[in-house]
DNA sequence: GATGCAAAAGGGAGCGCTCCCACGGAAAAC
DNA sequence: GTTTTCCGTGGGAGCGCTCCCTTTTGCATC
């Protein structure tokens, strides 16, 4: 009473190859094309040579479920990011694509809104629950410090642009540094003070430029002024920008990065201040523009995508357990444009 | 003579809870948690109770390469694109990321530097090979077309920004739209014709926006100068821009996106030519610096985000097996603001 | 109280792969 | 020539889950 026989029922669904096809096709068993596949120097070279023909003449792929059900592995990571359209969040991820891509793991990636401890561990857990071998987490907020404290302790982790020391390896550029020599560079041109224009509250490298300029002005005992906060844009960075035009003892800005550096330009030049002959102007970031702004404007690169790549390193190691870096710092370079200049006396 | 009984061995791996673990603790089977997990509403809700507190006391996570060697589906979509740190495809990207994000989907991420067939299949199969349900293929080139047509045909597939009808749905800006209303708003400020700063070649983007631009001129009977040839970089609109202003009769500028409309404006200024009075210049994409230039720039809005959503939408019903559309185009918007204005007659 | 029947739950196979172990045969040692 | 060694290969179990099919259960009906 059988009627399995009918060979017309699932004829829709073709049936990918599987190991087994190879193996009869080579004339060897399964396990040898396992072997092939994972661990060819145990295969002798004519074995190994004719199943790799049959691999190819058959089109065979192996099926990537089974083996990472097997192994443990996934062969993918997560990327925990916010806000991957911003230019420092997107060129660390294609440096973590770009190092990946070399060690053939896979990206996969999820945007948050906010950091916090909440959304961290949602979108860690979205990630995990795809048996990824580990997470990168972008999480350049104070806010997001909690959450990374509490990450799953089996679950190898890297965090990038991160505070402080927190239980897991950290690469990061080294804000302060880039503040400090920003800083330094306006005052080497003769200024009196430097006025900042600041991030966001809740960013970290927001807060270590802050440091990092502060530090500078106390150590040379000059005046330190309130800094100015905005929130990256161009927009903010305008508005600031006017209020700092007004002032006729402002004659040095470091903007916390580049797009509100070009705010800024903008409205110094509308409240009929040159650049550099009246007003210097230091941004931070290095986005591509910033050479073809009017003025080319003065910056501190920090090579995002460098962090990508050692962010990756470092969590490679954790996967693999070997001894995890704790803590890496990438320098940062100031690069002196046209938008800098010598006070003007008077 | 065994030694297994030793309990030492293994015993650094703790073992994650899986089906049977919490099967046994609601005391019932492993068939009844995986309906609770899957069609809850086919179980008795006090037993399905009893499983969900189980999973939650033990903390189970289904194991996932479990779950889609036997469903064949990953829960996962792949994206192919060329270079996410441009903002064009970062924000595809996004878009894709947060529609997918709502769907229940991971994304995962290729880059490719080059776009041909080779490379395109290779991203592809480096996709296929970790089992992704579908891929979206962000492939700006020309070049990329032969490789669009060479998809293996059992992976549902889209294309984002792609040209002639292909084998696969496409969601795309209308970038020829785009480009007239540029033009006609600046001849219907008094301007003669209109010069053209075009993107790089292999770009499908960079040609459409030419023939928008030069259809307008023809159709109006105008002058149409020589498209001159940018690679989309600040620099590259700052070099054409100096050619530019150096022509007299140049008063009206389409350059074909905001970063070498950037480049373009500097030229401009540094060769004394006032924006607008002089020469009006119009952009393409409204990069979040547009409106922060000086002057503000005018330019053509392309919602990318609402590619990336309309991109997954589409590839959703490819997935779902319902028909899907085949070409579907979001239309561009111009936005104008001071960087265009009246030709002063000189 | 017996019977019928749908709904709920379980048994068991099997997805495709890797890994432990066993085994055969050729090379090396006696 | 025989035994030992070792390299190359194969058999078979089992990873954790879903799904087909069967069995059990609860409950209305006669």
């Amino acid at each position: 009473m059988t009627q399995q026989v009918s060979g017309q029922t699932f004829s829709e669904r073709p049936r990918a190859t599987v190991m087994e096809d190879v193996a009869a096709r080579a004339g060897v068993s399964a396990m040898t094309v396992s072997r092939v596949l994972n661990t060819p120097e145990k295969v002798r070279p004519d074995t190994r040579a004719r199943v790799l023909d049959a691999v190819r003449e058959l089109g065979y792929r192996p099926n990537f479920a089974a083996r990472s059900l097997v192994t443990g592995r996934s062969g993918a990571l997560g990327v925990v990011s916010f806000d991957t359209t911003l230019y420092g969040p997107a060129s660390t991820l294609h440096g973590i694509e770009q190092a990946a891509r070399t060690h053939d793991y896979l990206v996969t990636i999820v945007n948050v809104t906010t950091l916090n401890r909440r959304s961290i561990a949602e979108a860690v857990n979205r990630l995990r629950f795809q048996s990824v071998d580990g997470v990168i987490i972008v999480a350049p907020h104070e806010s997001a410090a909690d959450g990374l404290h509490h990450l799953p302790p089996d679950l190898p982790a890297v965090v990038v642009g991160a505070r402080e020391s927190l239980p897991v390896p950290v690469a990061a550029v080294d804000q302060a540094a880039g503040a400090v020599r920003a800083t330094r560079h306006l005052l080497s041109l003769g200024h009196d003070t430097v006025w900042h224009l600041s991030g966001p509250e809740d960013w970290i490298d927001a807060s270590t430029r802050v440091e990092g300029w502060r530090s500078v002005l106390s150590a040379e005992g000059r005046q330190i002024p309130d800094p100015l906060r905005g929130d990256w844009s161009a927009r903010s960075g305008f508005e600031a920008g006017r209020q700092l035009a007004r002032d006729p003892e402002v004659t040095a800005i470091f903007a916390a990065n580049d797009h509100m550096a070009t705010g800024v330009l903008r409205a110094l030049r509308e409240a009929g201040r040159r650049v550099p002959q009246d007003v210097s102007v230091v941004g931070f970031d290095d986005v591509p523009e910033a050479p073809y702004l009017w003025p080319p404007l003065s910056t501190v690169r920090q090579n995002f995508t460098e962090v990508g790549r050692l962010a990756f390193r470092l969590l490679l190691e954790r996967i693999d357990g070997r001894t995890a870096t704790p803590h890496r710092m990438i320098e940062p370079e100031l690069v002196v444009r046209e938008s800098t200049g010598a006070r003007q006396s008077g």
